[in-house]
DNA sequence: TATTCATATGAGATACTTTTCATATGAGAA
DNA sequence: TTCTCATATGAAAAGTATCTCATATGAATA
């Protein structure tokens, strides 16, 4: 996301999901929140990648955090992103049944 | 999209919407059922290009197709889309009231 | 206030998506 | 069975995001 851009579309939002890193955090921040480094150790991700994805997310409000000592302590905005997963889950129930790759 | 990808990750149903063009048409959609041409017209975007994130939208069942005639008719998988669209809506309310811009 | 642990940041390299344009296919009418 | 309208497709070019790595910042403690 190098391009300055109005918020207020909706593939903004979108973007800053569309990213198996981004939705690796989220679930694992479903479980429970998370430093930086806890997190780096259950998905075996590089601390800076992470940063700058959770960056991402935090920017849209997708995730909060709180310091704790020298910890940030990551967390899911459980209210928008648990609802939308499950809506997901529900669409492919019902239609990715045949899907199972994609070129 | 290029590589051969699990569909059952979230990141990728997110891939299929993060994107202009894509949120433009289910915009569209949302209003009335149209044909690529018709699109093309609405949003003043040429038909290739229309084609190709039309063929996206649709292996992910996010919307459906029928001929006639000559025409084919897209239209929206509303089921899905619209309590997403819905939620995220409400998430710009509480969120984004700050954050008009991104860089 | 130097040191260490924890996280963030910048910039170049890499990888991926989207756009573009030329062309192919498909459906119906002449 | 050709012509025209409507849409799809492929491949190269253009655009954008992600990754990587080196380094900076920040918080706490010795």
């Amino acid at each position: 996301m190098r391009t300055r851009l109005r918020c207020e579309a909706y593939h903004i939002f979108f973007k800053n999901l569309a990213n198996g890193v981004k939705t690796d955090i989220i679930s694992a921040l479903k479980k429970k929140s998370m430093s930086v480094n806890e997190l780096s150790k259950e998905l075996d991700i590089e601390q800076s990648k992470l940063s700058h994805s959770l960056a991402n997310l935090k920017f849209c409000n997708l995730v909060g955090s709180k310091q704790i000592g020298k910890k940030r302590i990551y967390s899911l905005n459980k209210k928008t992103i648990l609802p939308i997963l499950k809506i997901i889950d529900q669409h492919r129930e019902k239609n990715c049944e045949g899907c199972k790759l994609k070129k």
